[in-house]
DNA sequence: GCTGTCCGGAAGTGAAGT
DNA sequence: ACTTCACTTCCGGACAGC
């Protein structure tokens, strides 16, 4: 998969968004509610977020770190997979060292992470809203697509922690593995077949959607009208070029694929203003009063 | 005239679907 | 293997502001 350890800051534009965004949350979760986390929705199910870390399952650990593998753009496939029997009671004990050594440069953050949640227990490290759940199912389910791809398995291994028995898919991946182990993933493993990648329109969408991570990179001109602006259009193009690994993204690249969109009915034309767009009859998910 | 942005045609690409 | 989809790339032209 090749995620940049790195993170972002090679870039050649000053964008401080810590995340990219991945499969939408209407195009990749609805359509694909069997993703591994929690696909039943049961409304009981508390996330890792609204937990404090000692009482988290192995599932909530492998989403916790799942959450900051995307974050930081770390590069999946160089992660031990130890952690895939551990729950938060082992976590917590676990020194900065020993993070450092399961997680490799991944392990400051998450001990930094680890840090911040025992702290503040109870407490969403983002915010507190409806969104953040949103938010959360999609990064979790991108972060595991992910995850597969990069050829490490993430197996839930308690029944609270996901994955359907109606679910073959899911079940042939769990009855193929022995369980309590951490495997590197070869062949063994069928990858369910993800949907067709993020669109360029839902990329933009929820980008407006999260102002919280934002970052100034684009503005509702007029929320209601679905009318907004890309105030750093290059950066905004840089990130969707990264997020399609190709570096060679412009504005100019994506606002041709932007301008598809009218004939589709997606975007409208908001005719003598630059940067500025409308989303269409055919878009979805952006209007407060939508359900997705 | 130069620059930046927008526009849309045309051809190409790679992944997903059949 | 072939088709479809969603862009990506390139381009020439239009237009506004300086």
């Amino acid at each position: 998969h090749g995620v940049s350890a790195s993170g972002i800051s090679h870039q050649p534009f000053s964008v401080s968004v810590s995340v990219s965004f991945p499969q939408s949350l209407s195009s990749h979760y609805t359509k694909n509610r069997r993703c591994l986390i929690n696909p039943s929705g049961s409304p009981g199910t508390l996330r890792w977020y609204q937990l404090s870390p000692q009482h988290w399952t192995k599932q909530h650990v492998l989403e916790w770190i799942s959450y900051h593998v995307e974050e930081n753009q770390f590069d999946a496939s160089s992660l031990n997979m130890t952690c895939c029997s551990m729950d938060g009671s082992m976590l917590c004990q676990l020194t900065y060292d020993m993070l450092l050594a399961l997680f490799g440069s991944l392990g400051h953050r998450l001990y930094q992470s680890l840090q911040e949640l025992k702290a503040k227990p109870g407490e969403t490290p983002l915010a507190s809203s409806m969104e953040i759940e949103y938010v959360f199912i999609f990064f979790c389910t991108f972060k595991l697509t992910c995850f597969l791809r990069s050829g490490i398995l993430l197996i839930p291994s308690s029944p609270e922690s996901g994955g359907s028995d109606s679910d073959p898919e899911f079940h042939d991946a769990q009855s193929s593995l022995p369980t309590g182990r951490c495997l590197q993933m070869t062949t063994a493993f069928p990858i369910s077949r993800s949907p067709r990648g993020t669109h360029l329109w839902e990329f933009i969408r929820d980008i407006l959607i999260h102002p919280e991570l934002n970052h100034g990179l684009m503005k509702w001109e007029d929320r209601k009208e679905g009318v907004f602006k890309f105030l750093k259009s290059e950066a905004v193009a840089q990130l969707w070029g990264q997020k399609k690994r190709n570096s060679s993204m412009t504005y100019e690249k994506l606002s041709r694929a932007m301008r598809y969109y009218y004939k589709r009915g997606i975007l409208e034309r908001v005719d003598g203003r630059r940067l500025v767009y409308k989303f269409g009859k055919n878009s979805s998910g952006w209007n407060q009063s939508q359900k997705l």
